[in-house]
DNA sequence: AATATAAGTTTAATCGATTAAACTGGCGTT
DNA sequence: AACGCCAGTTTAATCGATTAAACTTATATT
């Protein structure tokens, strides 16, 4: 195995210590080095190819430049969209992400923390799944800078960085109901997540209580969605638009009403939660509310390097989602 | 700022030396060491809350136990997909993984071959973009293991996994043709990628000839699809179907063709490559070449770490993609 | 001439772990 | 009593970089 190149190396070729390699490749101490001597260490680290050790730097600085990103599932277009903007500006700072991908899973999720905090991560930004009460506690504790993006406990002051799913929750069904729907369904999943229960509270605070609302476990999706669909339409008055509070939900829902050859937005109208190629695919392409990704991600990081310089700082940022209309929710013409 | 536990804070509280401990708490030198002592220092390990420094470790035992790994873009289903594989798979074997998207730049792509091995990765799993190949002598040169993974250069030898395009291409293409189609439109990219080329040879070989082909430039997608789209339409013996050989040209064409109005499977079959919720989400769900994402991802580990314990080893795999039917490609009954 | 200052460089400690080699008493053997 | 041996432990080097402090010369100042 080919040794890799150390300051040793140079040190040795040019008749130096170390100390001066690095203080020239560092540019420190510009003004005492010899210019001559400095001229032939450059020369020779670049004839040598030198790339510093990251591994050792880190070790004497104290500083990985890597930060530990969590999320739900990164297979899943709306991590994956988040996962891509984080890697892309944390590169830009000068820094490296790792992942996981917690699968909404407490324990997988208290893993990756630990996995991530003996790598040294500068920082963390986390999705966390619900029942991690425990798992963000020790993560306090433990001192690292970290950001929760998405998701957070509101009685638990973090820094995080969510939308308003109150809000955008309400946009939404505001949407249908301007559109002179009068019977609106709900699908939405049965958990403990507080930003997934301001979407239904959003709802059915606006709805004053005249809401549909169809429970969908996480785990057994396509079966409870068929099941809250068949319930709404079973109805003595059955709902005349489903509003579905994630994209998941969304595509399950649709296949099924695909199934069952009901017309959007005739005799159903559909609105999704964030965006996917899918949804244009659809035959009346669906609206959905639009999280603001980019924006998400950026200020995740703003928010971490601003801890990562100044420990006291805490922050939480609520950003607003943005309704997007297509054909699946409005009157045709 | 708290200050992390170290063996030699465990060592003072003790009263022994640092080495001790490590040989406890690695369990070395099992035989050799005082029962009472050892407990003592698990004791104060466990009391502590003990985390060996992962860094101080790698830089001594020149092993980080993480790996690299650079897609084209991680929001890219296929992409994320099997980055999903291969950190759940790596985790397994104790390793994480960093990861970069390349954006399908050669720059990019080098840059983070750099950033990685200046991060001292155990080793690489590279999907390469085209005209990459002093990226590629620059990985061979490096000594790193590595892999490379969906895309491969057939003229220079490596550690490679990837689906055989070529048969993949023939399948879908058999299909059509099997199901009553004459004029076979493929659409896919101008590129000097050779997997993405072996899927426009396997198809034009078994159509001899008689294919129309629709090449579209990676930078303008939608415009060069909606070309194509409308060449094999406007042919004196319009094409009965096209066969898409990826899944964004797919969702590119449909989107067109539904504006068209064009009715699937009847005025025109379709088959797609590559899976994603959209092609369910179609009126006429969408048949497609479904690669064994899975394997390709476990594969991969597989050469990895038998070129991290080997070096001399090297290996090609090729697997095949299976034909998923679904309705857009069949006579309906 | 004595001393101060500056320029250029080196020494050596350090980050936190690992590990080969050396050490220390106590014990048994002859 | 002298020696070897062994269990149990420590010493010290090492990984590759950073950096405060110390160290040389040479030059300037008084």
């Amino acid at each position: 195995m080919k040794k890799n190149v150390s300051l040793k190396d140079i040190a040795e070729q040019v008749g130096v210590s170390t100390a001066l390699v690095s203080y020239v490749l560092n540019n420190k101490l510009k003004d005492r080095i010899n210019k001559d001597v400095a001229a032939k260490i450059k020369q020779v680290a670049e004839d040598l190819n030198y790339r510093p050790n990251q591994i050792a730097r880190s070790l004497k600085v104290q500083k990985t430049f890597t930060l530990g990103l969590i999320v739900a599932d990164i297979s899943n277009p709306f991590s994956s969209q988040i996962a891509r903007i984080i890697e892309d500006e944390a590169k830009n700072y000068g820094y490296s992400v790792i992942f996981g991908s917690s699968d909404e899973s407490a324990k997988k999720t208290g893993d990756l923390i630990k996995l991530f905090l003996d790598r040294q991560v500068d920082g963390l930004i986390v999705s966390l799944p619900e029942h991690t009460e425990e798992q963000l506690r020790y993560l306090k504790k433990s001192d690292v800078p970290f950001v929760l993006i998405d998701r957070y406990y509101p009685t638990i002051p973090t820094n995080s960085v969510s939308i308003n799913n109150y809000a955008a929750s309400q946009k939404a069904v505001q949407h249908l109901l301007d559109n002179g729907r009068k019977r609106i369904g709900i699908v939405a999943y049965k958990t403990a997540l507080f930003h997934l229960n301001e979407r239904i509270r959003g709802a059915v605070d606006l709805l004053a209580g005249n809401a549909s609302i169809g429970m969908v476990g996480i785990h057994s999706i396509n079966q409870d969605v068929i099941a809250a669909i068949n319930s709404f339409l079973a109805d003595p008055q059955p709902v005349d638009s489903i509003f579905f509070t994630s994209n998941l939900l969304a595509i399950s829902g649709l296949k099924y009403i695909n199934s069952l050859g009901i017309k959007i937005p005739d005799q159903l109208a559909i609105v999704g939660f964030d965006e996917t190629d899918a949804f244009d695919l659809f035959y009346a392409p669906v609206s959905f509310m639009k999280q603001p990704l980019v924006e998400l991600g950026c200020e995740s990081l703003k928010l971490l390097f601003n801890s990562i310089e100044n420990r006291e700082s805490i922050a939480s940022i609520e950003l607003e989602a943005e309704l997007v209309v297509k054909s699946s929710s409005i009157i045709k013409k």
